[in-house]
DNA sequence: CTAAATACCTGATGGC
DNA sequence: TGCCATCAGGTATTTA
């Protein structure tokens, strides 16, 4: 389900939904494990803490409590809602209750997803925000010449390559094959051979593509939900993603498609070198 | 060191 | 209706 701006729609749709800060008095799980274990002491350690903030980092979502951090990433299913009263679904996983009567609760199908407790003093140095690369989009935002510098030297694919969240953070499957698209490069294209120009190209894209989404409320695919239930919208307007042997909307030319870096990828052999 | 394959899960879909 | 194979938006870990 979520890329960068799935994630920052969930983000928006909890904070929406609270009345910040609020308390934490109560906290469930379900017997099934996610991706990792629970830190120990969950229980203890969140009980009275308050959410200041709800931030987004990457595709982590973070709930900001004053000195420790709540981390949730949400793998290929995981969703967060808010409920008031509680009311619970198949495969929820994770709850948690609040003084002011709400309770917000993490979904996840699959259980690709994750929760971990920092230390807001550990959490650069953390397993998994050290290794990150800039945002695609904001003030400090991948520069195109860093994206560049990047790829010298590199054997693997450009769309590998701006998956990999070192490089470049937040771009997923479905937004690496859109980006590459709108910056006319083939998704195959070996990195070491872009150009600056294409560089440049790619860096707008993906800020272009990632700033659009959000503002659709990010893109449905499958059972993707915002935190009020609704589905996303920029899905309506994907390029290429899921459009095999559909015409181009550039050209005309049937869509291709071929797993690329492991994943379904699609493309136009005329719009893309 | 790099790059690619694997593993972790459930559910939806399509062919027979 | 059932059964089986395939695919699904991520990424840490393992293998080559």
């Amino acid at each position: 389900m979520p890329e960068l701006p799935e994630v920052e729609t969930v983000k928006s749709g909890l904070i929406n939904f609270l009345d910040l800060p609020e308390t934490i008095i109560g906290m469930q799980k379900s017997s099934k494990r996610l991706r990792f274990p629970y830190p120990t002491m969950l229980k203890s350690s969140l009980i009275g803490k308050v959410i200041h903030r709800i931030e987004r980092r990457a595709k982590y979502l973070i709930f900001d409590m004053g000195e420790y951090v709540l981390l949730s990433h949400l793998g290929m299913t995981g969703n967060w809602r808010g409920t008031e009263p509680f009311r619970s679904e198949q495969h929820d996983h994770f709850s948690l209750k609040l003084r002011s009567g709400k309770v917000l609760i993490y979904n996840d199908a699959r259980r690709f997803g994750y929760l971990d407790l920092l230390k807001k003093s550990e959490f650069y140095e953390s397993r998994w925000i050290q290794h990150l690369g800039p945002e695609p989009i904001g003030p400090k935002g991948l520069l195109a010449e860093d994206l560049f510098c990047a790829t010298r030297k590199k054997q693997t694919s450009i769309k590998a390559l701006i998956m990999n969240q070192e490089n470049v953070v937040g771009v997923g499957n479905i937004y690496a094959s859109e980006s590459l698209f709108f910056a006319g490069v083939r998704p195959k294209k070996r990195a070491k051979r872009l150009t600056r120009l294409e560089a440049r190209k790619l860096t707008e894209s993906m800020a272009e593509v990632i700033q659009s989404a959000i503002e659709q409320g990010g893109t449905t695919i499958r059972d993707f939900k915002n935190a009020g239930g609704s589905s996303g919208y920029f899905q309506t307007q994907l390029a290429v993603y899921g459009r095999a042997g559909q015409p181009c909307h550039k050209c005309a030319e049937p869509i291709q498609t071929e797993v690329v870096a492991g994943r379904a990828t699609y493309w136009c052999r005329i719009c893309q070198k």
